[in-house]
DNA sequence: AGAAGAACCTGGTAGC
DNA sequence: TGCTACCAGGTTCTTC
């Protein structure tokens, strides 16, 4: 499940591979790999040929490919998307469903559960698409502190765990990260966001801030399909993530999943609180 | 308006 | 063995 982690990996890499290359041909086979809100639909995708990109940058979950002309390629990778580089005669499965080739190599976006999406737009200043433009702080900025998330938690009933998760508050982080975050700041996932007092406010800022670092590092978390355009697999071991029934690394308690907003969420009710 | 839940989608797996 | 049922989850849509 490509999160903040996983993006911003595939974003080094691609930024190191892309910088400055041509699109020779593109290749796509449907259509409803488009954003399902962006007017121009795939009248807009023909024009990749001939473009050169000239940056490679992230929002959120979100990967920006810039390109000369100033449009902006999108790309969302859902849940089990992989943008692969790799040789031009490396045959497409039934799982490809765009190639972008270049001089000697091609990008290939693999996606079985077809949860990503793609779009081109003609300035980035320009996008209509809602979750791109809703999208909080960047976790890693200035900006997401201890004023911000004081803010956004106020009143909210809602579970910590889906306040954390709304990618208008904390741009990037899904539900690893979450549940990893909640786990370093000792904090139930169960807990109301409105009730986290101020010193565990302060205590989760610095907890994601850690924990996506230390994701980063590690190329992310590997848990099933993801793996960055190099192929590579994420070496970040999650604490409680997909931990079910294991003992928790701090206090020895049973680490249990239980259900919230239609998500799973993994704690340790020892130690918790 | 905020909150909760369903829908989208398919590979993998549990259970019979 | 082979079938069905269900689960995974980021985002968007619908309902309350």
């Amino acid at each position: 499940m490509p999160e903040l982690p996983e993006v911003e990996t595939v974003r080094r890499e691609l930024e190191s591979r892309l910088a400055g290359k041509r699109i020779e041909k593109i290749w796509w086979n449907r259509d409803s790999l488009v954003f399902r809100d962006f007017p121009e639909k795939n009248r807009l995708l023909p024009l990749l040929p001939k473009k050169t990109i000239r940056k490679v940058s992230r929002k959120g979950k979100y990967l920006l490919l810039e390109m000369s002309g100033n449009h902006v390629l999108i790309i969302h990778l859902g849940m089990t998307g992989t943008l692969l580089v790799r040789s031009k005669d490396q045959k497409r499965d039934r799982h490809t469903h765009l190639e972008i080739f270049f001089r000697g190599f091609k990008l290939t976006l693999r996606d079985p559960r077809m949860f990503g999406r793609v779009g081109l737009i003609r300035e980035a200043g320009t996008c209509r698409l809602a979750g791109l433009t809703c999208l909080g702080p960047e976790p890693l900025s200035k900006d997401f502190n201890y004023a911000w998330l004081k803010e956004k938690f106020s009143g909210r009933k809602t579970t910590i765990k889906s306040v954390l998760m709304d990618q208008a508050i904390a741009a990037g982080v899904g539900n690893i990260y979450s549940d990893e975050a909640l786990f370093r700041a000792r904090i139930s996932p169960r807990r109301s966001a409105g009730r986290i007092r101020p010193a565990e406010i302060k205590k989760l800022v610095t907890a994601i801030k850690q924990v996506l670092k230390k994701a980063i590092k590690n190329m992310g978390t590997t848990f099933s399909d993801y793996r960055t355009s190099f192929g590579r697999r994420g070496d970040y071991r999650p604490l409680v993530y997909g931990r079910e029934g294991e003992r928790c690394k701090r206090c020895g308690g049973k680490i249990v999943r239980i259900t919230i907003g239609n998500r799973s969420s993994f704690f340790c009710p020892a130690c918790q609180k």
